[in-house]
RNA sequence: GGGGAGGUACCAAAGUGGUUAAAUGGAGCGGACUGUAGAUCCGUUGGCUGAACGCCUUCGAAGGUUCGAAUCCUUCCCUCCCCA
């Protein structure tokens, strides 16, 4: 394969490359040295789970790797120690030594259904910035200025609309940046809110006498809502551990517009195809959901295989077309004790399934027509219902229960 | 160190002694319509009491005044601005 082609795809769905031409040098000489380039990219400790938003960058890295060169899997678990006070993420926990490792143990078991575990060294910023002393750190500082700092976009924002900014948090992009030195990074790959922690990676590179690190910036995903940026705690995401049918059910509601940018994305499909796609549905050669349907079955086949992807479609009709019952179905033990005479109060029960937290949520869900038993809407939040065995409990739009009798 | 502004529910933002579990908007949730899309419409969004104009908890924290406080007073914590 010819550096062209090689650049080709590492520039398919990509937002920014800084710079193209340095990118071309380190992967010739790359070749020459018969040395893989080192690409790092940096996680959060904290969210474990992985969900589509992350696999645009893995997805990326492993490209990388199957082009022979080498990726570090770097988790930013120092911070994730110290905790950050920073006011906007209020609650950010502290995280032991312990739980760092279990998180981390969690990313792998994830994260190589994208990576080449051999390929891929997974490493902790703690192990050097734990080592930092004070001098060293001022000496860092020293580098870069407010001006440069404010320079940052969220910076900005909030100095504008006198917002706090911790002082601590300048040291962030400084310290990622010093991540890069440690690592000796040939190139770091970000979601496009990372660019400028990114920059200054070169910057402190250079002061470390390193060549700078070319920087790949990537979109980020917009979640099932279609507005926000996938995240866990905003709970729009589509997670790779998730069942099938989940996956292919959220898939399936994401916003038409959204399509064609999951498909460049999140999936294999060739970017012709995707072209092509394009001129059908603007010519409405094609039905939306039909186009829908095809990339819900690529995201799941993806981390399920083929066979599941179209267990998940006919499950989805199933359900939604056919309005019948899906083939699995949570179950909930009811234990005979909890009955009267054979009947247990319909609110009591919506929060026994623990779908909602308490019992003024349950009535109102009842009394908006939220809830189904054998398919009869139960309206009546006082009303007393005879349990059957094998009865299925309906809440929401989504959730299917099965009672089972004890 | 001095002076000023401010902290209200998931978010934004009204409210300045009782009719305030707290206007309004956004977001969320449920329903209708649909393609589990979008748009639209309706409903709903502290908890408990198996109905409540009943009780409990909530307007940065803790105390106090009052028959009654998000609203007044005291102390404390936090944020922002200006000056030094």
């Amino acid at each position: 394969m010819d550096i062209k082609e090689e650049v080709r795809i590492i520039k398919r769905g990509i937002e920014e490359i800084i710079s193209e031409e340095e990118l071309i040098k380190k992967l010739e000489r790359s070749r020459e040295e018969k040395r893989p380039l080192r690409i790092k990219q940096g996680f959060d400790p904290n969210a474990p789970d992985i969900h589509l938003g992350h696999t645009v960058g893995l997805r990326k890295l492993r490209q990388f790797q199957d082009l022979g060169h080498d990726v570090y899997f770097l988790i930013g678990d120092f911070t994730g120690m110290i905790g950050d006070p920073s006011g906007r993420s209020a609650t950010r926990k502290q995280l032991t030594e312990e739980e760092v490792k279990k998180n981390a143990e969690t990313y792998k078991a994830q994260v190589f259904k994208i990576l080449n575990p051999e390929k891929t060294k997974v490493v902790f910023n703690s192990h050097w910035l734990g080592k930092l002393s004070f001098a060293e750190v001022l000496k860092i500082c020293s580098k870069y200025t407010v001006a440069r700092m404010l320079e940052r976009d969220d910076f900005a924002t909030r100095y504008k609309e006198e917002r706090p900014i911790g002082i601590h948090e300048f040291l962030y992009p400084l310290m990622q940046g010093y991540d890069s030195v440690a690592l000796n990074a040939d190139v770091e790959l970000g979601g496009t809110d990372q660019k400028f922690n990114l920059l200054v990676g070169r910057t402190i590179q250079r002061e470390y006498g390193q060549e700078p690190q070319v920087i790949i910036t990537l979109p980020l995903l917009e979640g099932i809502d279609g507005v926000e940026k996938m995240s866990k705690s905003l709970n729009n995401y589509v997670g790779i551990n998730e069942q099938p049918q989940d996956i292919y059910g959220k898939i399936m509601s994401i916003p038409d517009n959204l399509m064609i940018r999951y498909f460049e994305l999140v999936t294999d499909v060739p970017l012709d195809e995707i072209e092509k796609m394009k001129i059908d549905l603007e010519n409405n050669n094609i039905h939306p959901r039909d186009l829908k349907k095809r990339l819900a079955r690529e995201i799941v086949g993806l981390y399920h295989g083929k066979e599941a992807s179209f267990k998940a479609e006919e499950e989805f009709e199933r359900v939604f077309k056919e309005k019948l019952y899906p083939e699995k179905m949570r179950e909930l033990v009811i234990k005979k004790e909890d009955l009267k005479n054979g009947k247990i109060w319909i609110t009591e029960l919506v929060v026994i399934s623990g779908l909602v937290s308490s019992k003024g949520e349950a009535r109102r869900l009842i009394e908006q027509g939220g809830v189904k038993i054998d398919g009869e809407k139960i309206s009546d939040p006082h009303l007393d219902i005879t349990v059957k065995d094998g009865m299925i409990l309906k809440i929401g739009k989504l959730n299917f229960i099965k009672l089972v009798i004890n």
